[in-house]
DNA sequence: CCAAAAGTGTTGGGAATACACCCATGC
DNA sequence: GCATGGGTGTATTCCCAACACTTTTGG
């Protein structure tokens, strides 16, 4: 049953020509970032074949019969890091140029996968990171799908809870202030970031504290994030409807 | 008829079991909104056979080899709609239950595509709009569909110009609070509705008026979108950065 | 003059930024 | 005590919502 391509034989004619070929294989790929060292950083595989041989590539593979695509793209992300350390991941965009893959056509749907900061996955010998701002050569649109991913990131900062799925467990409002700003790509306040996050409810203060300094300087309260999945917290940009409860 | 599936043939065996089979069908469909009567509508068209007959349906269809699934998305709803009415086109989400079609697994990239108010597009006579308030029994996942798409013009309306492509040529404001307000979903006051597209540039007053009034009232002024297409015009509900200059 | 619709002025509130100042720890 | 980093208090700014009031038309 397996094991053959699609052959396209003309059965029968009809009002639509290649009616038959509209079979197209189809990837997911995986946009993995995760803050490390103060920067934003993707993960990447170096590819040992044509084409594109020495560029660097989404993770990613084909959709198997019977798969959804989110799916798909955990199954093949499993290769390179673990999936409990995916702490979110959504569709993002589907793309379709015929041309995009050199050899055949092929369609792609990416996804965003965010891995907290502490975590430090295993990774296969040609996989690794590499910081969004200085991307290296990539293979096919993956430059541009990184490029949309960290935008789709960006906007989703400022009005979700979405850092829940880049800072650790627990952590300070220092060290989620590295984590915005590593993902944003400028520089955040604590200050604001705290009084915003803890108004919103989005982070909440634990009885912990972090443990006093390593030379010197107050210890800080440990926060944590108060879901672990994605709400959006400040829908109304503007036009906000008259009463609008929960 | 079409719908002829390719021939699965057993040709060679490959180091990955079914990795010949791993061609889909892919469909494009198109959420195509225009608000009539002060409601927001959807093109829906009526299902003549199984599945879902007599339910109604997205327009759409199979996407073609060597076409984009945007051009896919266009080339279908010219069925229905005049293709230079559509004043905005956008790729939603691309849906991949292997069961969301019971005959056959399809996947189906949706497209928000939206109507000027005044445009009068002739429709086969199968199609008819519907309020999205009162959708009727719809086929296969298509009701959320539309409902995902509604979400997304929602929320881009308070920080985009997308108004432009639900907003005739020019308008008063009073027309253009009545097309924000349908499109929403809840009433929206004239008076800021003004303040905050001009302040922001997106529309600007032409030295035209309307016509005075049918049962008395001031003449009001004829304002226009100063773009005719995507903007993004209120990119940061928090974070921004420190000088954004454009 | 009155009704109707448009447009402007003004006020108030909420939220974000900026900055000053106080707190707690190591040395 | 002093340096270092954490946290809070407060002022300022900006933006939006609400509402009052003025403007311009038709009857």
């Amino acid at each position: 049953m397996s094991h053959v391509r699609p052959v396209t034989m003309c059965l029968v004619a009809t009002e639509e020509s290649n009616a038959e070929a509209n079979y197209f294989r189809h990837e997911a790929l995986g946009v993995v970032f995760q803050v490390r060292d103060g920067r934003l950083n993707v993960l990447l595989w170096q590819r040992a074949e044509p084409p594109f041989e020495g560029a660097w590539s989404l993770p990613g593979g084909l959709l198997d019969p019977g798969e959804r695509l989110g799916a798909s793209a955990s199954r093949h992300l499993a290769a390179k890091v673990d999936i409990p350390e995916i702490a979110h991941l959504e569709q993002l965009e589907t793309r379709s140029d015929p041309v995009r893959d050199p050899r055949d056509r092929i369609l792609a749907t990416a996804y965003l996968a965010l891995v907290p900061a502490r975590a430090r996955p295993c990774l296969p010998p040609d996989t690794t990171w590499h910081p969004v701002d200085a991307l290296p050569d990539c293979a096919f649109d993956h430059a541009s799908i990184v490029r949309s991913a960290r935008e789709r990131l960006r906007a989703k900062l400022s009005y979700t809870n979405i850092g829940f799925a880049l800072a650790p467990e627990t952590f300070t409002v220092s060290q989620l202030r590295d984590t915005y700003s590593a993902a944003l790509g400028y520089p955040v306040s604590a200050t604001n970031l705290q009084r915003i996050l803890t108004r919103r409810g989005v982070i909440e203060a634990t009885p912990g504290l972090s443990r006093p300094a390593p030379s010197g300087g107050r210890p800080a309260t440990l926060y944590r994030f108060a879901a672990s999945e994605l709400v959006v917290t400040n829908p109304f940009a503007a036009f906000r409807p008259r009463a609008a409860e929960a």
